[in-house]
DNA sequence: TCTTTATTTGACTGCTCGTTCCAGAACCAT
DNA sequence: ATGGTTCTGGAACGAGCAGTCAAATAAAGA
């Protein structure tokens, strides 16, 4: 059997990613992505379906990234609220282009129009929120974190600074500005 | 002269912000305008140009209201604290259709790429800055506030959160949800 | 009633959209 | 080379897009 070259679909997909999170689901237009992904536009239909398939698929993957890689900051070893604290300062420090966080967008831009978004949002931002929560009660259970605090309802407030971080990230503020209100975040859990 | 009946043009650019609000900019079709607002198309374009300067206009109306709003919220008498309490809870509870915020909808839509939305979001986030930080030297003042928080830094924090209650809202949290995380959030002023 | 003016509506333009079909180029194993 | 397979890209499709023009309609003052 012959196998000629093929391209790199996660690499094609990861360009999808980034162009949704640029322009959103509707400001994209198969040609953008097809410029982007640098693949021909007939291997992106036979390859990923059509443009809304492709679009779950990027918002999937985008979703299962995040989560894994908060999770894998999170659960290594260390004072818990330093690690919270890390990751969102982390993230307040790691913006640079005008890129949206592509699972804010998609709320943003579908509300819960689209069950099929709605679902990838709510599960991602329910493991989220399960990893928030279980930094927090070992922080309660290391006497970092006050016994008051409940830890679902303060991994609930974490994610909404998190959403805030993003949002204000893509309009525009200061690294100074994200790292001020990370801080300000912070006192929550103290 | 003579004076035929008159469209009523506010309440069409308040059905255009609402429309907008609820599917974007690019997923606004003129004929779903048309439609909501209640007019004639060839009227739409009459009064208000174009698409792009309907949506501005819109934007800017619901800014200019908004931050109003708030303004008169949190300047009437009264603790401080407990008005932005108010401010934050109240909206937390008035939340009942899939509407998204015009003003986050912009930014997370347009990002820095339309300067003229741009300007809108940065101007009227800087008078919500301005609204919360002068409330929280406010209660700073009154004692309410410890003296180590930063009330421009307090201010951006806040604004931070609204924007996370708003984009948990369009994602279908519950009220319990969102009251929790103002409950959180309020800890940091404390 | 007649005129004036605001609004609506239908036809239409030119463009872009998402998508499909198909011919051919590129590639690799034989 | 040859054959089999994958990817590309031009042509085309129908649909929908934003926006324009002009004719039709409706209302109120003269």
């Amino acid at each position: 059997m012959a196998r000629p070259k093929a391209f790199d679909r996660d690499a094609a997909l990861a360009a999808a990613m980034k162009t949704f999170a640029t322009y959103g689901y509707e400001g994209t237009s198969t040609a953008l992505l097809v410029k982007s992904m640098g693949i021909g536009r007939q291997s992106l239909y036979d390859t990923f379906g059509d443009k809304h398939a492709l679009y779950l698929e990027a918002l999937q993957h985008y979703c299962f990234d995040s989560v894994g890689q908060l999770a894998a900051a999170l659960q290594s070893a260390g004072s818990p609220l330093a690690r919270i604290e890390a990751a969102l300062l982390g993230f307040a420090t790691r913006i640079q282009d005008d890129t949206m966080c592509l699972g804010v967008g998609s709320i943003c831009e579908f509300g819960r129009r689209d069950r099929e978004v709605a679902a990838i949002g709510k599960s991602s931002a329910a493991s989220l929120q399960n990893i928030f929560a279980a930094t927090i009660q070992r922080g309660k259970d290391l006497g970092e974190i006050p016994p008051e605090i409940d830890p679902k309802d303060a991994a609930r407030f974490i994610n909404a600074t998190f959403i805030g971080l993003k949002v204000m990230a893509r309009g525009g503020a200061t690294h100074d500005d994200l790292r001020a209100t990370v801080q300000m975040a912070l006192r929550c859990l103290g």
